[in-house]
DNA sequence: CGTGTAAGGAATTCTGACACG
DNA sequence: CGTGTAAGGAATTCTGACACG
C-alpha cells in the first residue's frame, strides 16, 4: 500500500466521538446531530451505539457551519454536497485521481 | 499546504478516545494506560481530562502488542522506540523527507 | 426551520488500590 | 512485571419531547 493511500484511510476512518467533533468544529452537539438528521453527514455507530466521525466529516461540518452563517438552509447545503460529489466522480476527475496515484506510487518507491 | 502535509496532520492529531483505541488495537484499556505509565506512548488530555490518541499512537500500540506477545518487556520496547526515533531524525533521513515534500508539492500543483 | 434544554438511563473514563505472581 | 478487577465519582452519549419562533 502506498503512503498516500494509507494516509487517505486516516481521513476517512470514523473514530472520533461527537464531543470531540463539537470541540473541533465549534458546533454544538445538538447541531451536529441535527445535520445528520438532515442527511448532511453520516457518522457510523460504535458497538454500543455512539456516533463516530472521520476527519472528512469534520471538514464537511466546518463547511456546513460557514454556509449556515451565511444563512443557507440545510436543504440547499444538501444540494451543494450532492453536486460536489457528482463532480468528484465524473470521468475527468477519475482520470486525474488515477494519475496522481501512479505518480505517488512512483516517487514513494524511488525516494522513501 | 500540500496534500501530504495535510494528511500527515490527520495521522498525528490526537482525537481518539481510549475505548476506541481498545477496539482498534485489541488491547484492554488497562494495558493501554499501563503502556503510557511506562512512557511507551503519550496521549494528550482533553479539556475534561480524558486521554486522546492519534492514528500514530494506534500503530505504535499494535507494534507494542506484537513485541509483548513475543515476550519482550516494556523496558526493552522503550529502548527500541528511542532507537527508531533517533534514526528517524538523523541528517540523511531529514534530507529524504525534505525531498519527498518537494516532489509532492510539485506534483500536487501540476496535477490536482 | 434550526437550536436549546431538562429528563432518565446506559455506558465511559478517571484515579488509586489490592490481587496474583 | 504486567494485567485484572471492584470502587466511587464525574462526564458523555443516547433518544424523544417540549419550547421558541
Amino acid at each position: 500500500m502506498s503512503l498516500l493511500q494509507e494516509e487517505r484511510s486516516y481521513k476517512d476512518k470514523k473514530v472520533i466521538s461527537i464531543g470531540t467533533v463539537s470541540e473541533l468544529t465549534g458546533l454544538s452537539v445538538r447541531q451536529i446531530r441535527y445535520y445528520e438528521e438532515r442527511q448532511l453527514i453520516s457518522p457510523e455507530r460504535s458497538s454500543k451505539g455512539t456516533r463516530k466521525y472521520s476527519f472528512m466529516d469534520i471538514e464537511r461540518l466546518m463547511n456546513i457551519a460557514d454556509l449556515r452563517e451565511e444563512g443557507v438552509q440545510t436543504t440547499e447545503i444538501l444540494k451543494d454536497i450532492r453536486k460536489r460529489e457528482e463532480k468528484l466522480n465524473n470521468p475527468a476527475q477519475l482520470r486525474k485521481k488515477m494519475l496522481q496515484g501512479q505518480l505517488n506510487a512512483h516517487f514513494q518507491y524511488k525516494h522513501n
